[in-house]
Order: C-alpha cells, then sequence, then structure tokens
DNA sequence: TTTTGAGACGTTAGCGATAACGTACCTTGA
DNA sequence: TCAAGGTACGTTATCGCTAACGTCTCAAAA
C-alpha cells in the first residue's frame, strides 16, 4: 500500500466515500456495521477509512441519528477513594454495551451540581447517574424534564424522581451505634466531615445519635471540619479530641480515611486499640486492608450500586416506553475487625 | 410567575424564541451572552429559557459552531491515587475559561488507549490531554492528524508527539539509588508493579538499577507484580521478600501504596524502620501524610503537570496559527523523610 | 433636513452525519 | 419466460443550532 503521507486535514465521510467509489450513505452503512452492505463494499470502505486515519464525526452523527452513546456520571469529588470505585462498577456493566461513562463532579455544591448536570444533558445522554437524593429546585426540573433515564445512586433516604439505587446510611449510623453499645461503650465522640455538604456523612451522625439516645447515651465530643477527608486531618482531629476529652473511649468517623488516622495518631502515640479507645469508620475502603489491625468499617456497597445504577439504564435502553420507577436498597454489611 | 406544570418535552432553541417573540438567532445570541442584543431582549430570553426548562442541545450547536468545548483527558487508571490529582490541577486551570475536562480510562493498554482516544476524538474536542509517550502506531497517526492541540503528560523520557509535560522517571529512579547509596545500603531490593504495561515505573526500575550498577551494587531481590497497587498488597509482597532474602537492607517501590504496605508488616511485625529495613516509594501521595513515620518519597508533581498541560490548551485556543512545540521538564523534589 | 453609521434584529445556508424511502439488479420459482 | 421478492445501493430530507450577511431603526453629525 502506498503511503499516504501529508493529507489534506480533515477527512469526511464523503471523502472516504468518494475514494471508495460509493455513495455518503453506503460509506456510513459500512462503518457502522449496518446491514445491507455487500462484504466486498464494506471491506473496500473499511480499508479506505482505517489507511486514511478517518475519525468520524460524532458530533453529525449523533444530531442526525438522535441518540448518543454516553451515560453521563455525577460524582462530588473523586479525591474520596469512594467515587472511583462506583465508576469501576458502572464501567463494568457499561463495558457490555456500546455505551461509555462521562464523569462529572459537582464538588460537594448544589449550585456546582446543576451547573454540571446542565452541561452533561445538553450534551443528550442516554442516562444519567448522579450520586445524592438532595439537588436544589433548578435540578430538579431539568431531571424530571429530560427524557433520558436518571438513576439517582448512593443513598435512599429520601425521596427519589425515579430509579434510585443506595443503602440507608440513616440506619447504617444506627446499625454502628447498635454495635459499639452492644460492645459496653458508653463515652462516645464522633469525627465528622463537612457536614452541611455531604448529606450522606449527615444522616450518618443523625442515625448513630438517635441510637445512642434511644438508650440514654449522648456524644461526650464531637468534631465537624471543612475540607478533604484525609488520614492527616484524622490523625490530627482525633489528638485534639483525646487531649480534650480524655475520657472518650469510642470514636466514630464518617469516613475510613479518618478512622485510619485515627488509628495512627494511636500507633504514634503507644495507645492501644480498641484498650485505649474503640475506633469505627465507615466505607470499607480498600486502605483498611494491610494496616496491622482491622478497623470496624460498614460496607457502603459502591461496586455494587455502580453495577446496579447500570444495569437499570441499560434496562430502560431496551424497554420499549417508560420503565416503572425502580428503588434498591442495598444492605450494607457491618464488618468488626479488631478495633471494637 | 405561572407554574409551568405539563410542559411538552422536549424545548428547542425555537420555541423559547417563539416564547419571548424574538428570532432564533436573537434568542440563541441572548442565551450565549453574546453582543447585539438589547439588555430587555436578553433578560426576557433568558427568563423564558430558565422558567420553561429550556437544555440547549450542545450536539446542534457543536455541529454548527465547528467547536466543542471540551478537554479529553486520557489517563491509565481512576484507583491509583495519582491521576485524580492530574485531574485536579487541569479543571483548576480550565475553571478560567468555558472549557471542561472529560475524563477517559485506558487502563494500561495501549490498544484500550487507541479506543478511548479515538472515542475521544471522534466528538471533535478542543483539546487532549494523554499520559505517556508510548502509544501504538494506529493512536500516533491519529495524533498527528488531529487538528486539536495534544499533550502528552506525566513523562519526558521519550519522543513526544509535539506538547510534553512531565518528569524523567529514569533520572528518579538513579536520583533515589543515589540516595540509597549515599546513605549506606547496599543489600537493596524492589519491588514494582506490572512493569510491561506501566511504562514510567518500568523506566524508574531501570534508572534504579543503572544507578546501583555504577556504583558496583546490583538487586539482591525484586519482585513484580500484576494487578492494582495497593496497601494490602505491599503488605504482602515485603513480607515475601523479607522471608526470601532476610539481609535486604532497603527496599525501593513503584509507588507509595505500596511502600506504606511494607511499612505496615514492618509494624505488624515489630520491625524497625530503616533500623531493620529502610523503605523509600514514588509519587508523594497524600496518603503518606499522618503516618506514624515519615516514608521517603520522590514528588511526582501531579498537581503542577497537570496545571501545565491545561495552560498549554489555552495558550493553543488562543493563538491563531499552530503553537511551537513546548516540552516541559518539572523538577521533582525527594523527599527523604525518616525511613531511609 | 439630510446623511451616516452603529446597534439590534431577521433570513438563509450550511455543519456532517443518518433515517426513510425509492430504485435498480439479480435471484428464484411457477 | 416472467412475475415476485430480496439485496445492495443511491437520493432526499431532516437534526437543532450558529455564522454570515442583510435589513431596519434611530440618534448624532453635517
Amino acid at each position: 500500500m502506498q503511503d499516504h503521507a501529508p493529507m489534506t486535514k480533515k477527512m469526511l465521510l464523503k471523502d472516504v466515500a468518494r475514494l471508495a467509489g460509493v455513495s455518503e450513505m453506503t460509506a456510513s452503512r459500512a462503518l457502522r456495521g449496518a446491514r445491507d452492505v455487500s462484504a466486498a463494499t464494506r471491506a473496500k470502505v473499511e480499508e479506505i477509512a482505517r489507511s486514511h486515519g478517518y475519525v468520524p464525526n460524532r458530533i453529525a452523527g449523533s444530531l442526525s441519528s438522535q441518540s448518543v452513546n454516553l451515560v453521563a456520571v455525577v460524582v462530588p469529588s473523586l479525591n474520596s477513594f469512594v467515587f472511583p470505585e462506583v465508576l469501576s462498577g458502572i464501567s463494568s456493566i457499561l463495558k457490555q454495551s456500546p455505551l461509555k461513562p462521562v464523569v462529572g463532579v459537582s464538588g460537594y455544591e448544589l449550585e456546582e451540581e446543576e451547573e454540571v448536570i446542565r452541561e452533561m444533558l445538553s450534551w443528550r445522554p442516554s442516562g444519567l447517574i448522579v450520586a445524592g437524593l438532595e439537588h436544589n429546585e433548578a435540578t430538579r426540573k431539568m431531571l424530571r424534564q429530560t427524557d433520558c433515564p436518571v438513576v439517582e445512586v448512593m443513598d435512599v433516604d429520601g425521596t427519589p424522581l425515579r430509579h434510585c439505587v443506595g443503602i440507608s446510611h440513616l440506619q447504617a449510623g444506627r446499625d454502628m451505634a447498635a454495635q459499639i453499645l452492644a460492645r459496653g461503650y458508653r463515652r462516645i465522640g464522633f469525627i465528622g466531615t463537612k457536614m452541611p455538604q455531604d448529606f450522606r456523612a449527615r444522616k450518618r451522625f443523625d442515625g448513630f445519635v438517635e441510637e445512642l439516645a434511644g438508650n440514654g447515651v449522648s456524644l461526650v465530643d464531637r468534631e465537624h471540619y471543612a475540607g478533604d477527608s484525609s488520614i492527616e486531618t484524622g490523625r490530627a482531629l482525633t489528638a485534639e479530641m483525646l487531649t480534650r476529652q480524655p475520657e472518650v473511649d469510642c470514636i466514630y468517623y464518617s469516613s475510613d480515611v479518618m478512622s485510619v488516622g485515627g488509628y495512627m495518631h494511636c500507633l504514634a502515640n503507644g495507645l492501644s486499640v480498641p484498650g485505649n479507645v474503640a475506633l469505627a469508620g465507615f466505607n470499607n475502603l480498600q486502605i483498611l486492608s494491610g494496616l496491622p489491625l482491622q478497623l470496624a468499617t460498614t460496607d457502603s456497597c459502591r461496586r455494587s450500586i455502580g453495577e446496579r445504577a447500570a444495569q437499570i439504564i441499560l434496562q430502560a435502553r431496551d424497554s420499549t416506553g417508560e420503565l416503572p420507577p425502580i428503588c434498591e436498597t442495598l444492605n450494607p454489611s457491618i464488618n468488626l475487625g479488631q478495633s471494637l
């Protein structure tokens, strides 16, 4: 084959068609693998396209076919260790289909979320997966009006717009409180993240406090911080809390990242866990594996949530007419580890 | 204002225009913030659009204007703790412009990378940022032919297609070896990730071994694993290596995640670091902060790399004509910590 | 008053592909 | 031998929006 060195910049479908000696429509059919094209013609078109580095223009194609093989995924953050795993679940399911995930980050801000979702919807995706049930009015309006399937994930404590997959964070908080109480701890502290914005952390906190109250126990101390969760922050806040309230015998954290920080504080200061202080986190993150001590946590079912959400998008795509609302509550399992 | 309850599904620009009593073109200009629209008209159009939940169709708009405000970012993985920070750098710079990043994941596979890049380019983005200098022939062809600016990031050891921002991993390996040798360690082991696919880890390894050899030292033991890096894997492989070669006095890991695992092994088994064994990793990940001991590492400049890459995309956008090739080598600083 | 020119809009023609439909041609079977 | 039917293609009409260009208005300059 010849070398196609200089080559005019943009190859269009019409160029491929011309070079292959067929009409645009036939070239289009051949490249898309549609039927009604002879094997010989198809081969020729493909050969021309490949050898000339033709890259189809999905913009034009999508406008014409009124379909876009993208699924918008809107998450609050990518730093938190938690959402990449949801994404991974989504990807693994979408791989069976021509759909591809596209990620948007809302930064735990409802206004930012609105903007990101509007931007996403303006591309007319085949589906939208968004973390959380809380949105501002404008966002809810968009989500109600759009005609692509929308799945709200992570959380089920609230009113889903239509489809929903998640766990009850309220219940997760209650359950961990029950476990902690059952082990005899009574002087309990809480260290949690930016509550006004992280609705799920807030629900766990509420459930936790509620269960304690039901048993006549109230928090000895609590600490709410802003900014990203990190081992470092967990360590620092734990140090502060144990200084301020030395009698605290158990700390519940809003994330494993933080509880690991707490554990690091104990390691560095010769405190025994759970002898001196018991620790419990949330999420069952991968960083918990490999520590000298298994820390108590609740599995947040991140991967399964992603998988189910993607399945719902695929279902909606296949079904003619609108899919009846699906709301799925997964059951997070508590892993007591060795820190309680 | 009235409640616009039922509302026909799809609001088009022409509907907004009709409701606002202006032409499509005027509505379009008003919504895009273009000039040549009176303040009153603009306000009216915006009001109608917002209250009716109009979401512009970016597909049609982009086809018409021949411009897409997206920057494609292709990374090998989102789980590795390293790329989210590159992304974060990119976003922070792009925020000053109308451009938005879109992420694709190649899974450390060149064939997968080709597919992802083709998919990305088919959307005709305003720029492409891709990790690494190694691509297969088809990918290189696409990248050479596309007329959007392409920036290869992370690595500078090789021949960039045009623009490039990164560090020398070869040099990073050499430098860490030099530091280790300077501290008197001679029985050195290496634990690294899936070498055939992670080119940058391989370069660090090569540089490391080369520097050792230059000083008459060769590796006592090495371990190459496949799959994701994790604390757990780091711990297990460290345990194996120290069992197999008890005389090893220093281990260099291809990632901090792994060196933390090694440190956890030491903690759990009462080994002193660096007394019994010295440890060094790579990346300067956030998980290093907060540990009882500061582990030696090299800062991989992830955020700066993302920032610079995004700046190049913006420069290319503003400049008329083609931007001259830019290749920027950042200087990674070694943090010796307390583990060497 | 007339000229002039800039601002504010409308009209028209694509952008690059695909869906729907139409038309040759080539098989078959009666 | 010819009608019937399927295969492989071409033609035409959008898809929803924006760029380019034309028109009209009205106020300031002449």
